[in-house]
DNA sequence: TTGAAAGCGCTAACAT
DNA sequence: ATGTTAGCGCTTTCAA
């Protein structure tokens, strides 16, 4: 099959309405409801407009829909990629093959940085990316370097109906600006009134539930909080951890905790904790990446996980589920965060007048092998 | 920090360059100047537009602006999820977490039938969203159901610039009207002339690659191919598997190959393999998912892998590197190829009337496990 | 350095 | 059942 003009050459301006309204020899009028409003054009019209439309090689233009309608269609999500630090960066030289060229052969995967486990990010993205489909709406996914974010972030706000966002990947000014013009949805606890609608999940009681079954099950007293930026959902996954540790009527420490956000932060805490003979019964991480961190950290040293000391992680991501010993954790519900974004955006969409959506999800304990459970 | 008006209200219709030209005392042209040409307004103009924007929460409509320009800056990909069968389907019941929900524990992941490991349209995709993010455009993720793909994929395309699919995705018909519009690039082996861009990958070089290791490195003899639908991609690593065998001076064997594209029809295989006696030496499986397929039937019925017979992929997705026994495959490099998707769209729109491009980017051969090599 | 105004393609209100 | 037409918000000549 053969597509395009001869040789792909596209010199013709791309057909609009009038273009097939005059090919059918019928009004704009006609042609635009022959696609909107089918039932109140005749059979026969509908037909010559769509026979027209086809030779013409008619796609409407979304643009000048949307200019007319005063909406779009679409929604926005501002994302990033996890494991980029800057996406600005130059990409790795890429080659064609050419004839004759050799086949690379590597053993293993040594050194090879390609693309990791997905995260957090790239779960609740792929959720809204579903429910949008589901419902009819296109969707924007932007994103990338910090740098001109206030740029880019207003750039897709500008295309869409309504916009999701990360938190702390947008500056304030301009979270307000937009705010104002389109519905936000901010995926994180919802600080004291900002007028964003926000979608969470019960970051306290998820943290407050695994930390007592490290207590009640496994009998544990000394628990040490890994943390990081002191973030929303991280304060409320500390005071989750500190009320079961009051409720078991333990000594609730008081802060600085310590964090373990990279690997050599990890190799240093859990190095300063052998040193100083002070190893706790267990590290609570407030994410997943920290466990995995400090779960690296302590095999380094060979300190037995979970035989020595009991480690948990929160987030559910799936490099818990491959790693020895498999995390426990608390698992969010990704995709359906995602799709619960994209229900507020069509609700406030609906009721621009109304209130801001607040939307906290459940959370579900994992019990793994890392807290000492024996699986089966 | 509170955003938006008094309660979250959003009532005054949206600000327009009339809007902040009226309020800054200057005509919309030196709006519009500030923020497209700056050096062109004088800078206390440039000040007073600028404060009258930020009073007003001005944020520019690209439908506005895509109209008049003829170009949207957005570039749309169709892509779609490989583990949803059904992506129209009603997601599953969300529920909100109210005072003194008992939060679910939950012992290891037994049928928790959440996202799966990414597959290969997952790392293209993630490739094509970097590239668009580095070069300044906007993307546009449009997929889902195959129901309504014309519908889908067409409102996408009057939405961009250009196009990324993924074959079969998208109905001829389709194709055939977006092309002519827009440029579009299809991620396969160029079928004879079909005026579309084509961005793949060395099929048969890589599939020759990896069965040569087989025979070279392992001494096999009795190869069986296992294949699955006849796209361009498949017929080309069938020939290089073929290539590999006829340059060895063995007998080619003819089709029908078997296929495995889900675990029964692996299992099915395997079974039958066995009950006529007819194990092969090794299984050299046209892509990562039906190996893994073979490798679990074949550990169902307790065929030692490699001991017994080999078996190979090919794509690189992240779950062969995480499967015992590791999975010997031929890498694609997926970021790459997205991130050339977006570099041959921009320069299709940089010269609209040059020829369709075709990029076709190296493989490599990643030895594992699974075809009897020993790491390390 | 700034302003006036045309026009991008579409759709809905209104007219026929 | 179909046609006429205004106008959505922006940018870009062209003129001042």
């Amino acid at each position: 099959m053969q597509f395009g003009s001869a040789e792909g050459v596209r010199v013709a301006k791309a057909a609009t309405v009038y273009d097939v309204a005059q090919l059918a020899g019928v009004s704009t009028a006609t042609v635009s409801d022959t696609f909107r409003r089918p039932h109140r054009v005749k059979a026969a019209t509908r037909d010559a407009v769509k026979k027209a439309a086809d030779a013409l090689h008619y796609v409407p233009s979304a643009s000048a829909r949307g200019l007319r309608h005063g909406r779009t269609g679409a929604f926005g999500l501002f994302s990033y990629d996890y494991f980029r630090t800057d996406p600005a960066a130059e990409p790795p030289e890429t080659s064609v093959v050419g004839p004759g060229d050799e086949i690379r052969v590597v053993r293993g995967d040594k050194g090879f940085a390609d693309r990791q486990f997905p995260v957090y990010v790239d779960e609740v993205q792929r959720g809204v990316e579903l429910e949008c489909w589901r419902r009819g709406y296109a969707l924007l996914i932007g994103g990338g370097g910090h740098a001109n974010s206030t740029t880019a972030v207003t750039d897709i706000a500008g295309r869409v109906d309504g916009l999701a966002v990360f938190p702390y990947t947008v500056p304030d000014e301009a979270l307000e600006r937009i705010s104002n013009r389109i519905p936000v949805v901010m995926l994180s606890e919802r600080p004291h009134g900002d007028g964003l609608s926000h979608v969470t999940v019960d970051n306290s009681g998820g943290m407050r539930a695994v930390t007592e079954h490290l207590l009640a099950e496994h009998g544990l007293r000394d628990l040490l909080f890994v943390g990081g930026p002191t973030t929303f959902d991280a304060q409320q996954r500390l005071a989750g951890f500190r009320a079961a540790l009051r409720t078991a009527g333990l000594r609730v420490p008081r802060k600085p905790f310590p964090s373990a956000v990279d690997r050599a932060e990890a190799t240093a805490l859990v190095g300063d904790l052998l040193a100083r003979d002070a190893l706790p019964e267990a590290f609570v991480c407030y994410t997943d990446e920290t466990a995995l961190n400090v779960l690296e950290a302590l095999a380094d040293r060979s300190v037995a996980v979970p035989g020595r000391v009991a480690v948990t992680g929160f987030d559910g991501i799936l490099a818990g589920r491959i790693v020895r010993p498999a995390l426990t954790t608390v698992r969010q519900p990704m995709e359906a965060m995602g799709r619960a974004v994209v229900d507020i955006l069509i609700g406030r969409l609906a009721d621009p007048a109304g209130e801001p959506a607040w939307r906290r999800l459940p959370v579900e304990v994992v019990l793994r092998e890392s807290c000492g459970c024996r699986l089966r």
